[in-house]
DNA sequence: GCTCAGAGTTGAACATGTTCAAATCCACTT
DNA sequence: AAGTGGATTTGAACATGTTCAACTCTGAGC
């Protein structure tokens, strides 16, 4: 199921012409209008060729996935290292997910659909993707951990899941956004940011710490079973 | 785009044959294993005949969508015409989904995510569904309005969509369920049901009352605005 | 009973994701 | 130089969703 590796420099060059073709041809033409066929012309390869590195052409977006994430990462960098303000660095961790995407706008819906699918092995809930979430994760520990906001430990734990999840709902709500310069998301964006901060400082009150334990129970007991 | 009515009653027979036969197949062999062959045979149709009622395989999905939203309004009806208490109508109505659901949960990955796809027909922020989605937020409506809980206007106006929203997600997490008898989706819908009521309850208090609006303000506009 | 327009039916043809067995290439050994 | 084994490449073949032009059926009007 894994990504075969190619094994000689020949092969490299090979896997390297597919993909690159792949990612040309799905910001250009969108996901379905790519044919495989199409992506082997453009590598100058076999239709079998590719089929040889990848699997199935989902798997190919698999590693869509990973190039827009390593330009998110690489996008927010500065950010992460300069600002200590929690509201701040998230919104601009998320405003940057957006901007990254905006040129694959058009290819996002079918990719996103193809990705929920649970059988699919690019589902994030569990399968060969498990990887890549987990370091978008891990991205969302870094902005939490880095900011001056005093988090109790019992919300610091759940955090950064719970924002993965909400960078997943942000992205479809963009995916059907057709506001001019995508303006309703970032609106969005700005307004939901501002709204977790202030919830995360509100569950500190005596009357909610019961509610808040059931919740974050539930999330954790969700999140770490099989 | 909509689909052709049959205008003689042989249309009608072969219309209703093909979507029976459709219905079984995907109950027996899940969604991609369901050839429109295999539903044009077991109707004692032809290929074009299914197309011609039909315009496509998503489009019998959408009828199979509907077939179990009748079932489930159904299943709860006297339900909700006897009992008042709040949580208990939610815990219900929502349990009674999973359940009415059952015999489909190999097929419901494939089709959560098709209909997750914005370009589908079928999805329900805003397609061929919106009818049949509308129907369900009604359902919800319903729910709430029967029962003895005094709920403020404002999340009032709001509550039966984020119950769809809601049973959307429950879905979800049950489709990946795999525990003996779907255990742990219905510990999960008591526990979330429970806290869904208790939430409401806590919405009153004067130092949420800030968060409330600007949380039911946000959702207000993204649903209405097209 | 005949005609005919429109409804219904048909299956071949097409596009495309995927499989696979055979052919080819190439670095290394002898 | 010849041989060898694994990596790589190839394209025909297959399955399946979809389209479409041609065909058949049916019932209303005469």
């Amino acid at each position: 199921m894994a990504i075969a590796p190619p094994k000689t420099r020949r092969g490299e060059t090979s896997r390297a012409a597919i993909l690159s073709a792949a990612l040309d041809l799905f910001q250009e033409r969108g996901y379905e209008a790519t044919t495989m066929r199409a992506i082997a012309d453009r590598a100058g390869a076999s239709l079998g060729s590719s089929y040889h590195y990848f699997p199935s052409k989902e798997h190919l977006v698999l590693e869509f996935y990973r190039h827009t994430h390593e330009l998110h990462a690489a996008a927010i960098a500065p950010l992460l290292v300069r600002e200590k303000d929690l509201a701040t660095r998230l919104r601009g961790t998320i405003r940057a997910v957006v901007i990254t995407c905006e040129p694959f706008h058009t290819v996002a819906g079918s990719i996103f659909s193809t990705v929920a699918n649970p059988a699919s092995p690019l589902n994030p809930f569990g399968g060969a993707a498990k990887p890549l979430r987990d370091e978008v994760v891990d991205l969302y520990s870094e902005v939490v951990r880095g900011s001056d906001a005093r988090i109790p430990a019992d919300i610091a734990e759940m955090l950064p899941l719970l924002l993965w999840l909400y960078q997943m709902g942000i992205l479809y709500f963009w995916i059907f956004d057709r506001s001019p310069g995508r303006l309703r998301t970032l609106e969005v964006i700005d307004e939901t940011t501002d709204l977790i901060v202030r919830l995360i400082g509100l569950a500190n009150l005596p009357v909610l710490r019961g509610s808040r334990k059931r919740i974050l129970g539930l999330i954790r007991e969700i999140a770490t079973r099989p």
